[in-house]
DNA sequence: GCATTAATTGGTC
DNA sequence: GACCAATTAATGC
């Protein structure tokens, strides 16, 4: 490789290739990944275009998401260091189903589909663990629909920003991830104003830290039992 | 600093 | 609660 993003140097202990890099089985897969870097706000998977294979982020944060007919995008799901990305297209289906793009400058990997399929059928191990990782997400987007029937919009931006918030943490009170008002509503499944709506009412409330466009939660704990029972979830 | 773009607020249905 | 418009604030150059 002819940078220094090789996995011996890669520090995501959750990546499930890192977790097995040493395996001499599959060296001579590994050296067929490529990584490549990522300029914040750029796309890296075209929804409906040929899946080419599977990309584990090396350093970065990322949103997968789908655009409606009438140009609204969702916001799948928000990812970061060490995960994969792509995986929905892996094996079965011929093009992505989503398209992915870059929220902060990012370094990711990539490993074509045959390769990746060579490797798993020479490592059970990996094998075992992709199963894992599969079921898993399964599970939380299963999870995730519940969520958005029967909440109020209020409660899903609380609840997105909590998502956030234990998902990325935050320094100083800000959220380490850069995030605009329409990507929380696009996550949340609401309307930029809708956000704003329920920001600056956390805001007088005093929930909300902000430092210019960035934001953090000042009373997590206190934020997330003003939540019903049911409201808060945890995804990955 | 200024121009551009995003966030916020207020109003209407 | 969705949609639109006007104002204001933040950011990039």
């Amino acid at each position: 490789m002819p940078n220094n993003y090789s996995c011996s140097n890669c520090k995501n202990s959750n990546c499930l290739i890192r977790k097995h890099y040493d395996s001499e089985s599959i060296q001579s897969f590994i050296k067929e990944k490529t990584a490549f870097r990522c300029n914040a706000e750029q796309q890296f998977i075209l929804e409906g275009t040929p899946v080419s294979g599977l990309y584990f982020i090396y350093e970065g944060n990322v949103k997968v998401y789908r655009e409606t007919a009438n140009r609204e995008s969702q916001i799948i799901r928000l990812s970061k260091d060490g995960e994969i990305v792509g995986h929905r297209g892996f094996g079965t289906n011929y093009k992505y189903d989503i398209s992915a793009s870059a929220l902060s400058d990012c370094v990711l990997c990539h490993f074509p589909t045959e390769t990746l399929i060579e490797m798993l059928h020479k490592k059970p191990e990996l094998m075992f663990d992709f199963m894992l990782f599969y079921a898993d997400q399964l599970q939380k987007s299963e999870a995730n629909a519940k969520r958005f029937s029967r909440m109020s919009v209020k409660d899903k931006v609380i609840n997105g920003l909590l998502f956030i918030y234990h998902k990325f943490g935050q320094t100083e009170g800000i959220f380490n991830i850069t995030l605009s008002r329409k990507d929380i509503a696009d996550f949340a499944g609401t309307a930029p104003d809708q956000v704003a709506r329920v920001i600056s009412s956390l805001k007088k409330e005093g929930f909300i830290n902000a430092k210019g466009r960035k934001l953090g939660l000042a009373k997590p704990d206190e934020l997330e039992e003003s939540l019903g029972e049911d409201g808060y979830f945890l995804e990955g």
